[in-house]
Formats: C-alpha cells, structure tokens, sequence
DNA sequence: GCAAGGTC
C-alpha cells in the first residue's frame, strides 16, 4: 500500500482553495508545484485545474489549410492533447505515488468532462489508484463535507456527452470555416468563419435586418387633449373601438384623423364615463444569473464583454460569487441576515442594510432555474473599500450588492388609476400610477419607478378641455438587438451557455460580422448567412443544437453512444459537402464581393475603380483607389479610430461618409473628399517662431488643419522641419490675445459651438504638449503592453519583473513558474506585443 | 490560423 498523498482535483485553483479551507478547517497551506497552486494538509493535497487542461484537434498533418481539402476533415482523426502544459505536469507529479484521487470538479456536464480528463491523465501515471468522485451544488461546509463522506463515482456517460459535442462542433466548424474561407481566398488573419453557436447568432441579426430593410411604414395619427380639475392639469389620449372591439389609439386614416381632431377642438368640456382603480403588486426580481446580471449591467452602460470582464475580477477578489451561472435559486444555506448584516458597517450600504434586517420575515426570491453548479451571483460577506475598487468596478460591486438587496426586500406596490372621459362623443383615456409602497425600490434604483399623475375624479365630473393636439407619427420597423438582447435570445434558443454567450458575440466583431452598438450586420456577415442558408442549413439553425442536445442525453442515459452520434452527425455533414463543393466558385465569388462591398465608399474621381478603406503597413487606414497601383489616388483618414462606413452619402461627391469608431471618443469624420478639401483651402494661421529651426532658416509655426481632419500647430517649413505640437480634434479653436511668456507663443482656447461644453483654455500649445507628455503612461511600464493590466502589472514585480525591458529579457517558462495562472505562451504573447 | 466549452 502506497503512502502518498490523497489528491482532490478541481475545477479551478479558487474552488480548490476554498475546499482545502473547509476539509483542513482552514489549516490548509498553499505550495507551488510546476508553478501551480497546490494546497496541503496532512496527508492531502488539493489542486485546481483551469477547466479543460486538454483540447481536441487535428494532427498536425491537417494544419496547412491548402493542403487539405476541408472534406478530408470530416474523417479526419482526433487527437487529445494538453493544452496547459504546467498543470498536467503538476497534476502527473501529483498523482504518481497518490493513494487516492477524489475528482471534485463542477456539478454539471462539463465539469464531468473535465473530471474524466483528468482522470485520464492520472492513469497515464497510476494504474492503479483508486479514483472517486464527489457532487456539490455549492461550496459551502454543509455541502462539501456531505459531499466527501459519500463520494461518488465518475459518469462516464455524461462526460462522453460531453465529448461528443466536442467532436460535432469541431469537425463541422472546422471544415466549413476552411471551406468558406479558400473559396473566398480569406486565409490570414481575415478568415470567414462559422459554427454552431455563431452561425444562428448571426443568423439572429441578419434575419433582423431584413426585417428591417423590408418594412415599409405606414402613417398614422394620435390626438392628445389635456384636461382639467381645478387647477390639476393631467394628458388624455383619444381612442376607439376596432372592429374586434378592442381599444385602439391610432388612427390609419389621415380625413378621419382630421374629423375626430376638428371635432375635439370644439368641445370645451369633457365628462367623467368610468374611473377604475387597482392596487397592483410589484414583487422583486429574482436573483442573478450570468444572463439577468449582463443585462442589468448593459441598462447603466457596460457592454456584456466589460460588465463579465469586471465580473471576474470581483469574484477572484473575493467580492462576489461566481459570475458564471444559469441559477437563479439561492443555495439553503445562504442566510440572508447574516449576509445583511455585513453591509450594516459600510458607509454606502449600512442603512439599506439596516432597514432590510427591520423586516419581520426575509424571504429571498427565487427564479425559475435551479441548477447544480454554482449558486446565483450575489455579493460575498467580504467587502472591498471604495478605495480598493476602480469606479467602474464600483459601480458593478454595488449592482450586485442591491440586486441582493432586492432579492430580499418586500413587494412594491402600485395604485393605477384609469380615467375614461367623453368630450363631444370621443373617447378620452388617461392612466395614472403611484407608487403606494416603495418596497424594494428603495433599494435598487435600477428600474424605472416614475409615477404618472391623474387627479381623483369622480363618475359624471365635468372637466375642462384645455388643449388639444394631433400628433402625425410612422410605424418604426423592429428594433435591432442589443447585446443583452441578443444574449437572453440565444438563452431562449437554447444555444451557447452563461460562459460562452457574450464570447460568441465579441466573435463576431472580430470577424467583420457585425459592427457599432447596438451590432448591424455587415455584407459580409449576410453572405455568410445566405450561403449557409443554401448549402449548409444546419450550421445557422438552432435546430443543430436541439438534436445535439437531445443526442447528448441519450449518450448520458446510456441509450447511444458516443460513436453512433458522431458518425450519424458526420455522415449528414458529408451530405452538406456535396451540394457545397459543386457551388464553390459561385459561394466564393459571392463572398467576394460582399468584403469588398464592405470597405467601398464610393468611386474614384480619378478612375473608373471604387474607392476602397485600406489599412497600412503601420496599422493606420486610409482610403486608396481599388485600381492601385494603376491608379495612385488616396484620402487620408484620421489617424484614431476604427473606420466605419454610414449609410449616408454626401451630395457633391457621392461617396459615403465614414465614422471612426474610438470608444468614448467614437467620431462622425463625415465625406473624406470634403474633409480634405476643407484643409486644403484654409490657409495656416501664423502664431509665432519655430523653436527648432526659427533662428536659423526663419521657420514659423502655424495653425494647420491636415487633409485627413486633425489639426495641429507646426513648423511652415515642412517637410523639411517636422516640429509640431497637436491640438484637440473637437471644438473651434481661437487665438487669444495673451501671450505665453515663456515660449512666446499666443494662448489658445477651444470653444464648442454645437455644444454646451464650456470652453477649455488650453493655454500656450508647448506647455499644454508638456504637461501632456507628463501624465502620459510610459512607454517602458508594464500596462503598456496589450494584455497586461494593473494587476498583472503588479503580479509581474511580484515576480521580479519591474518594466517592459526585463519582460523582454525574461525567459517563458522560468517566469510562468512564477506567476500565478500565467503559461509561457502567455508570457511569449506579452513579449511580442512588446515589441 | 478553424468550433465551443471550460478558465484567467
């Protein structure tokens, strides 16, 4: 019998963490092996995974695209392999001369997975030890201590459900996406994918905008008239019956619209037909999962990729639970005072807190979605200080904290009342509301609580018309989806799950699929979809899922296998591929065309081309003439931003006008003719001497405004002295009459014509570019390179790496071992994008 | 370099 050591494996090192706590009764300490945590006590150690530490693939032999044909992939073989090469290491080491293996991963079917994976990897090395597995829907004493005195073992059917999916979704992805990518020749960075989830997704928005080019809006007219009680005033709005008898506001006809507002003027007073009043009940809202949470997140501004971004930090912080989770039950062992009276200490929360612990009875609200995995989102007990937290984060931490709050507040409750009232034959409505009771309002603010106001009146009242009004409005077609929108609906289709949704969306922006916010599709992304459409229905259905879905729990139930469903899948794929490989040019071509459809923005004034977005050798855009090098014709474009071509084009050149996409500081750059044309008729405005070459060759700085747009004060000597200074993008700049003393130089302010902005004094140009230089990151810190952040950044000198010099000197591996849930590979990422 | 699913 080996005396090794028994090893609990999880799902990632912060559940280990919290386990080894509740097993050791918090005597467990954390030790580094092969640069990842382990936690030990007596004869036990306990380490976490990073979800799957092996991915499926094809042998390398399949990885030239060309030289493949992408049929060949669908009976192509399948390899496993580690994809976090220090964690199976460690997890070798581990369970080498291990006694026992306890496999603790998430309760659901990828952590089942992902437990058999390790499973595997642990026989690669022991043959023989003894491997159980144990269930918890949260990692709580209670649970996790039951969960270790009756240990399970591992579903095996389950997991190959799991891999299953694995399989289908990368033999058809992997294939059609190559597929689609050779025909159009789309082979670098640029490739044209599709997939199961991203295919309907896509398909969601396309089938949208088709909506929307093809609604055609019909006019129609509502008549207003205020009405009044005394000295209350409140708005009514006319309606009739419809032919179904039901209450009807607009009015299709433009004479009969007339004839009912000529008649409403001419009525003085109105009286009183019914008055209804109701007390409704506003329960609070359930507790969040990933989907709910986004969604909230998305209604004060943080787009679903930032508000899960946050999300994370939070929780690896402590802060609040896991954000990933489709459960909206809280957990038997949440004490929601306990958890109150936490936040009875903090300045923000205290008097919430207070008032919420004053309740007689608490009793949490529960959705619909009871799951095994992870509890609902909420906040932990453990709370940051302001000062600990950006703002941004702050203002995160406190949604979660009050959604919290709502969950264990009391009803709010409304009075509706329902005025109808008869003026010269027409019918006349008004609804008011008041918020009788606040209830959990009072303590998230999130949901619009505004009242509308309509007196008390009685049956037979006489009231006073005032004024009327006819207002002319359209039909609107449908709305696009925003984000949270189109995450609840994939959620609602059943594709995707709580971690990948908001992925799959960011996806496709980084394929040229969609663009701006809310996303619209490009033509690209619809010749995507059109395509699939024809030859490849399945992958943009969520029909493809459903089968999977019902595939995956015959495998779990043991009615098919794993093999059955792989080869049925693959054999409707081979089926697929005939009708695609005879229309390959035709699909191509199409393809084709809509990418270069996408980065036109009108014709060359110099050639018969079109006038193409290009980007340059340093990363920067401009517009060049499709007949290069024929034709030499450009436009320059600003220097920040994405650029985004509107629909709108100008009158005198017929070329689209194009935004720059730059986040906050997102731009309408109008036509770049124009623009250009612009700059080369304004002449520069002299201001003073150049510093540079003044005292020698007479140069003089000016102001110039360039012909891609910006502005800046520069040497007239250009090209041959290229002193400059830059001046901001926005606002009309002026030349005050104050000089700099030191420089020379006339101040200058910038005043905001189309907007209430106050003007800004910006001074003398030089000494606004040096403070300038002064509060700009430098270049050699760590948060300068992509990827690393404040706390990698701090992780990073933890490890002895004080600044991008030493990052670039510093060898992968030895500096992976280092850094906590940090791979070389990782490591090499930072050290290109360094350079 | 392809997917989708874990996780960081």
């Amino acid at each position: 019998m080996s005396k090794g050591p028994e090893l609990i494996i999880t799902e990632k090192d912060n559940a280990a963490r919290r386990i080894a706590d509740i097993l050791s009764g918090e005597s467990a300490e954390a030790e580094r092996v092969n640069g990842v945590n382990v936690y030990k006590w007596g004869g036990k150690r306990c380490i976490g995974l990073s979800g799957h530490v092996v991915g499926v693939d094809f042998p390398p032999e399949y990885n030239d695209w060309r030289d493949v044909e992408p049929v060949e992939l669908i009976d192509a073989p399948i390899d496993k392999h580690p994809t976090q090469e220090n964690i199976v290491a460690a997890l070798r080491r581990l369970s080498r001369n291990a006694r026992r293996v306890v496999i603790a991963t998430d309760y659901d079917r990828e952590g089942e997975l992902i437990g058999k994976e390790a499973y595997e990897l642990v026989r690669e090395v022991n043959e023989e030890v003894p491997v159980d597995r144990v269930r918890f829907s949260s990692i709580t004493q209670r649970e996790v201590t039951e969960a270790f005195e009756n240990p399970d073992e591992l579903d095996f059917n389950l997991a190959a459900a799991g891999e299953a999916r694995q399989i289908v979704d990368l033999v058809w992805g992997a294939a059609l996406t190559r597929f689609l990518s050779l025909s159009a020749r789309q082979l670098g960075d640029d490739f044209i994918s599709v997939g199961r989830v991203q295919g309907p997704t896509l398909k969601l928005i396309v089938d949208r905008e088709r909506e929307i080019d093809a609604f055609d809006p019909e006019d129609y007219w509502e008549l207003f008239a205020d009405l009044e009680k005394g000295s209350e005033s409140f708005e009514a709005q006319y309606f009739y019956l419809d032919e179904d008898d039901n209450e009807a506001e607009r009015v299709w006809d433009g004479d009969d619209a007339e004839a009912a507002y000529e008649t409403l003027r001419g009525a003085e007073t109105a009286t009183v037909t019914s008055v209804r009043r109701r007390t409704r009940t506003d329960d609070p809202p359930a507790p969040f999962n990933t989907t709910q949470f986004i969604r909230a997140a998305g209604s004060i501004g943080y787009s679903a990729q930032r508000a899960m971004s946050i999300a994370e930090d939070l929780y690896t912080a402590g802060y609040m639970t896991y954000p990933r989770t489709d459960n909206t039950v809280y957990p038997e062992d949440l004490d929601p005072r306990e958890l109150l009276d936490a936040f009875t200490a903090n300045r923000t929360f205290a008097e919430d807190a207070e008032s919420l612990l004053d309740q007689e009875e608490i009793e949490p609200t529960a959705g619909d979605n009871e799951t095994t995995d992870h509890p609902p989102i909420h906040p932990t007990g453990e709370l940051p200080s302001r000062a600990d937290l950006t703002e941004d984060e702050w203002e995160v931490y406190e949604l979660v904290v009050r959604r919290f709050f709502a969950t264990v507040a009391e009803s709010a409750e409304w009075e509706h009342l329902r005025v109808v009232a008869d003026a010269a034959g027409l019918s006349l409505k008004a609804n008011g509301k008041r918020l009788v009771k606040e209830g959990y309002h009072a303590v998230y603010p999130y949901f619009n609580s505004s009242e509308s106001f309509v007196p008390d009146v009685e049956e037979g009242e006489e009231l006073a018309v005032t004024d009327t009004e006819m207002e002319a409005k359209q039909t609107q077609p449908p709305r696009r989806y925003g984000q949270s929108r189109l995450i609840e609906t994939m959620e609602q289709m059943g594709i995707g799950t709580k971690a990948t949704r908001h992925d799959v969306i960011q996806k496709l922006y980084d394929r040229n699929y969609i663009e701006s916010d809310p996303p619209r599709p490009t033509r690209l992304a619809r010749a995507v979809v059109e395509a699939s459409e024809e030859f490849a229905e399945l992958i943009v259905s969520e029909e493809m899922t459903a089968q999977l879905e019902e595939d995956m729990q015959a495998i779990t139930r043991g009615e098919t296998t794993l093999d059955d469903v792989t080869e049925e899948s693959r054999e409707i794929l081979e089926g697929v591929f005939e009708g695609l490989m005879e229309s390959g040019d035709e699909v191509g071509k199409h393809l084709q065309k809509s990418l270069k459809a996408d980065k036109t923005v009108g014709q060359c004034p110099e050639s018969d081309h079109d006038l193409v977005i290009r980007k340059s050798r340093h990363g920067s855009y401009f517009i060049g003439c499709d007949g290069y090098p024929d034709c030499t014709y450009t436009l320059p474009l600003p220097s920040t931003g994405k650029p985004l071509i509107l629909e709108e084009s100008c009158e005198e050149h017929d070329l689209n006008h194009v935004k720059m996409l730059a986040g906050r500081k997102t731009f309408v750059h109008g036509c770049p003719l124009c623009k250009a044309e612009e700059a080369d008729e304004e002449e520069d405005l002299v201001i003073g001497v150049c510093p540079e070459c003044g005292d020698e060759h007479g140069g003089e700085l000016a102001i110039k405004r360039l012909r891609s747009g910006s502005r800046l004060v520069g040497c007239t000597r250009y090209p041959d002295c290229d002193y400059s200074l830059p001046l901001p993008r926005r606002g009309d700049i002026e030349v005050t009459d104050e000089d700099c003393e030191e420089h020379d130089l006339p101040k200058i302010q910038i005043t905001y014509e189309d907007s209430d902005r106050e003007p800004w004094d910006l001074g003398c140009p030089i000494c606004n570019y040096r403070e300038y230089q002064a509060e700009q990151v430098d270049g050699s810190q760590l948060e300068s390179v992509t990827g690393i952040g404040e706390k990698t950044a701090e992780k990073l000198k933890a490890a002895g790496v004080e600044d991008v010099p030493s990052l670039k000197e510093a060898e992968p591996d030895a500096l992976a071992d280092l850094m906590d849930g940090v791979g070389p590979d990782t490591v090499r990422k930072w050290q290109t994008s360094a350079d």
